[in-house]
RNA sequence: GGUGGGGUGGCCGAGUGGCUAAUGGCAGCAGACUGUAAAUCUGCCGGGUUAACGCCCUACGAAGGUUCGAAUCCUUCCCCCACCA
């Protein structure tokens, strides 16, 4: 899924991220709530009318400005406070805020309202911050409910707890108790814990979800976790790395990442990643895209942007072919080989 | 011809006796980025040597001088800009 915070991917258009094949996009509660507001949205139709975007959307509830925006923000039970980083006014965010937000720009996957804390958070704080995020997704679900009335909508619940085993396990049958899903999240992830750790969580938390549902890795990632993600049951993923990393001159490449700002592309002819097929890599050299990049040229960020979600839409479009070929661990293994040995990208 | 202002590291531009190899910015070189406060942020950035600390050399238009010590003060010269003739 690409990342559409404010209800635009960045530097794309919708008919790009259609014709790169990417299904679907995230919006943000917290963000387009703040600007230009859920009930504008609603007023325009929701939120696939108002970003002219007709394929699926999911709603990040704000959970995870919980954590990013730690310094503008006040916790309780009740929810949290934002300080709003565009004007200081004061906002309250709870289950039941959030829901009808969610509710207001109408995506078809909305995220519960969660407490989304640092990676290598202790046991007692990410105890703490499971138990709540539990709560809050009863009260969400009652809240959903209530507002539901014949709506579509599915409300993904998140599988909390850090790094802690015992927490994950106890987050993810605390979900189970609480209702039937259409799908999972597994939020806290790659948020500073180490990336063994990771994985060891998602294996763990694959195992206590039910296997015919999809489970959704929250904002991860980077092609080798997608990758990893992929062989430890993930389902879903998202992540602004394509398009931040893009606006800031780094590419994938099948053979490890490439930033397009050095000196030593200044005159390659050659595409970012010679066996890609997205429209930058068919029509601009190396050289040229640099050359967009140091001249502050907005052609070149919208360029690295593409070539970036492209190449993550196309890698799970390869997962999918061998998960269906039944030769994935190979063709994992394979690509991991060839992305982490990060060959001489000049000749 | 006269009066006034000015020449600083690749560029712009601070600095008016020691804390100055010299603030900043730009350019350059490299790095980071994971449910986006991000077209952002970090580091390096005269030369030599060093893993680093450091040491040596060269530097604030030029030359000379004052001083324990000068980009900063004095003298002469060169050049640039503005205004007046």
């Amino acid at each position: 899924m690409a990342v559409g915070t404010q209800a635009t991917v960045k530097t794309l258009d919708p008919n790009d991220l259609r014709e790169l094949g990417a299904q679907m996009i995230l919006g943000n509660a917290y963000h387009l709530h703040l600007r230009p507001g859920d009930e504008l949205i609603r007023d325009f139709g929701g939120l696939h009318k108002f970003m002219g975007w007709d394929g699926p959307i999911l709603t990040d509830s704000g959970g995870f400005q919980v954590f990013s925006l730690e310094g503008l923000r006040t916790i309780s039970e009740n929810g949290a406070e934002f300080r709003s980083h565009l004007d200081g006014s004061l906002h309250s965010f709870t289950p039941e805020t959030v829901m009808a937000i969610e509710r207001n720009l109408g995506a078809d996957v909305i995220m519960q309202f969660d407490h989304v804390i640092p990676g290598q958070s202790d046991e007692p704080t990410a105890r703490d911050a499971m138990e709540r995020s539990l709560r809050w997704l009863e009260r969400c679900s009652v809240e959903f409910t209530r507002l539901e009335e014949g709506e579509r909508q599915a409300l993904f619940p998140i599988v909390q707890g850090g790094i802690h085993e015992s927490l994950r396990v106890a987050a993810a049958r605390g979900i189970r108790e609480r209702g039937d899903w259409v799908g999972y999240g597994i939020g806290g992830l790659s948020v500073g814990e180490a990336k063994p750790d990771m994985y060891r969580i998602l294996e763990l938390v694959d195992a206590e979800i039910p296997r015919d549902k999809p489970r959704y890795l929250m904002g991860v990632g980077f092609p080798e976790d997608l990758v990893e993600g992929v062989l430890r049951g993930v389902d879903l993923f998202d992540c602004v790395a394509p398009t931040r990393m893009g606006r800031n001159g780094t590419v994938f490449t099948r053979d490890g990442r490439l930033n397009i700002k050095r000196a030593e592309f200044r005159t390659d002819k050659r595409p970012l990643d010679e066996t890609c097929t997205c429209s930058a890599c068919r029509r601009f050299s190396r050289a040229y895209l640099r050359h967009l990049y140091t001249s502050d040229e907005t052609l070149g960020l919208r360029l690295l942007s593409l070539h970036n979600v492209h190449f993550l839409v196309s890698l799970m479009r390869d997962a999918r072919v061998a998960i269906q070929d039944g030769t994935v661990g190979a063709w994992s293994r394979e690509w991991l080989a060839r992305y982490h040995s990060r060959p001489v990208l000049t000749e």
